[in-house]
DNA sequence: CGCATAAGATTATGCGCGTAACTATTACGC
DNA sequence: GCGTAATAGTTACGCGCATAATCTTATGCG
């Protein structure tokens, strides 16, 4: 493979990692969140209540991740953290009502972020660009092909 | 615009951000390098010396950030950082011979890296795809749009 | 000139994320 | 049943990245 082309696409993606990440910050700073706990509340929102393993499978990042930011969502009131009566390892995370609240928000700040990001893109393009980003995911993951 | 696409996205550009990170750590490691550097040593070696605001715009992160990078680059010995004599406020950061060496070892990395990337992805995407990600980097930067 | 403003860099602080090491529970093979 | 292995979670530590505040040097304008 050509060197350049595996600079741009790597520093491309690298790129837009950090300003997706950047405005994704700046849009939910109003709401007084960090970047990353959205998806915990999404998640949550979505599929309901989860052990904190379940949360780290689904937003693909680690156990130990998911224990920091839970800790700080639920000091900040939005998610509850509970003992899982049926596994006494296991602790099951839901979200309160404020937190519920929270993912509607998010909802509509994802939808203007999401707007923004694909500004000037080809229609075509936009239906085959999540399956791409998804394809690439997994295509890097070390987890299913390793 | 439908919800469900805008976390689709948003979402998945998130994953692709952890994952495709993760893999570069791991594959960086070997050459005793965390994710991130390797920007700073291929756009040293691209471009020869730079002062830290250039390098700083060149990697489209903050100057706190190039300023911690740059010491540990330069505690590794990969980087040196001398006083810039035509002007007393910047430093001059330019690579070492062993910088320079990890430089030519990064290019082949990224070569690996962004062929798993790519995998079973349709020839005629990877011809636009860098496109795209530039064009959705700049979409959502704070500085050139706001 | 001199002074206000801008530009380069650093320090402090905080968050997300990772790996490694450890504890506590559960499940499995014999 | 019991001991071993797997699983859930946490703690400790480090890095990249951001923002806010500060210090220093350059530069513009009167």
């Amino acid at each position: 493979m050509d060197p350049e082309y595996a600079e741009a696409l790597n520093q491309g993606i690298r790129l837009l990692s950090l300003r997706h990440r950047t405005r994704a910050a700046q849009l939910l700073a109003p709401l007084g969140l960090h970047a990353g706990q959205e998806a915990v509340l999404l998640e949550l929102d979505r599929t309901g209540p989860l052990i904190q393993a379940q949360l780290s499978e689904a937003l693909g990042c680690e156990p130990p991740s998911v224990t920091l930011m839970t800790r700080k969502l639920e000091a900040s009131g939005h998610i509850r953290r509970t003992p899982d009566p049926a596994d006494k390892r296991a602790t099951v995370v839901a979200l309160t009502d404020s937190g519920k609240a929270l993912a509607d928000q998010i909802r509509k700040l994802w939808v203007t972020l999401a707007e923004e990001t694909i500004r000037d893109l080809p229609a075509a393009m936009l239906k085959q660009l999540p399956g791409i980003l998804h394809t690439m995911s997994t295509n890097v993951d070390g987890k299913s092909s390793a």
